[in-house]
DNA sequence: CTCCATTTGTGCGTATGTATT
DNA sequence: GAATACATACGCACAAATGGA
């Protein structure tokens, strides 16, 4: 072993021992004491290699529970056609949604303008969570044109997809129109859903989506967990 | 204030007092002992208040030295107008970019990884902050390969363009590879530069960008104010 | 639900090593 | 070389959060 600090020879042992595959992202990590009765040598020593482990994102801490191998980010491409499960599945993930609620209700001023129409009118909207790995990374809300779909959230219930429920609703395909980014504070309610910190940065998207005619189809805004999920934008047809 | 820990206590309190000009850029901090003894603590509870400003990158430690303020405040303006963001200058709004520092010195583990380099090799970093309508929104660090420009920071003041100096360094053209996207919670130095309070939302760019052989020349990173800045990508320009 | 063992986080005290001045 | 100052390491104690009984 080179002639070094020993926390630091730690650290790259612990870093190869993920490398090698002996603790897989997601899992628990020996404790602190675990590691220092192994090691023969103090907890703060292990704690000060483990620290540096966070510090470059290889580990993450929980007080009182442990400490994790992190999982790296799951980087969802944005496009005109890539959906959810595509991306993740592309990503080597397993991905799943979960609807938390569905509603009929008037529309506000913004999802009204956003799918060309009248504030007031009737629009569903849809909330739910996506999973990548049984882990909570985004939650997002989708608002239809009611008096366009009435049935969609009965063919929703059933199907469990939105694509799939529009396809029973007569729309065989449809694309994203324009998708917008920003970075925001999560509130209370994204951070409980998402097992987060209230404050933590979220990633928020908001897009609108058209049918083959480019009438809006959906207005949704998806909330995505900054810690979890890198966007990524392809090739040179975007300068940011 | 605040109930939290006495090291975090102390970092803010020695951040203050940086950022009122009590501490100038260069200058060498009280030692160690001499924080533990005004704020009544041990010196082990200074050195983790002083380790997560080094971290930061407000602070560097020099052993047997002390430690000594890194951040220059007086920041030296190279540029005026340079090529902006297209994504902000479309906006319609006034944008302008001005270089706080250019640096060279080794490269970390990912500015090499990014830039197809070994960790150590010499790199040249540029640091600077992009405004529009003279409020600052984004803050950036490019990080360029110093063994194949070797002249880019002299080119780079005089030129106070990154792509006319690229174009006097002999790289006629070079296009965006990849562009992630990620949250992030604003540190003590994004913070400042963008007049946020820390914590806040921000939406952070990383970008290869690759000469026409496909060879990297620069990697870089962008800040932007998630309170100002909204990204929007157009669905028909993007083909994925 | 409470209770309790476990585990990480914080803080102090001490000692020694190593680089700078 | 001597004094100073940061770096590493050990030990002890308690706080705070987790998770299972």
């Amino acid at each position: 072993m080179a002639k070094q600090a020993i926390w630091k020879d730690i650290a790259e042992r612990i870093t190869r021992d993920i490398a090698k595959g002996h603790h897989k992202a997601g899992e628990k990590l020996p404790t602190e004491v675990a590691y220092g009765t192994r090691f023969g040598v103090n907890r703060h020593t292990v704690r000060h290699a483990i620290s540096a482990l966070v510090e470059e994102g290889l580990v993450y801490t929980r007080r009182g529970a442990g400490a994790f191998v992190a999982a790296d980010p799951v980087r969802y491409s944005v496009g005109k056609r890539v959906r959810f499960h595509q991306s993740v599945a592309e990503a080597g993930h397993q991905g799943s949604k979960e609807l938390l609620s569905m509603t009929t209700r008037p529309a506000d001023a913004e999802e009204a303008r956003a799918l060309g129409r009248r504030k007031g009118v009737q629009v569903h909207v849809v909330e739910g969570l996506a999973r990548v790995d049984e882990t909570p990374v985004a939650h997002f809300i989708s608002v239809f044109p009611a008096a366009r779909f009435p049935d969609l959230l009965a063919h929703l219930q059933t199907l469990n997809s939105i694509t799939a429920a529009f396809a029973a609703c007569g729309v065989q395909d449809y694309t994203r129109q324009e998708t917008r980014l920003a970075a925001v504070n999560a509130n209370a309610t994204s951070a409980t859903l998402l097992n987060l910190k209230v404050g933590t940065a979220l990633l928020r998207s908001t897009n609108v989506d058209v049918d083959l005619d480019g009438q809006p189809v959906e207005y949704g805004r998806t909330w995505f967990s900054g810690n979890h999920i890198e966007l990524t934008i392809d090739g040179s047809d975007t300068n940011i």
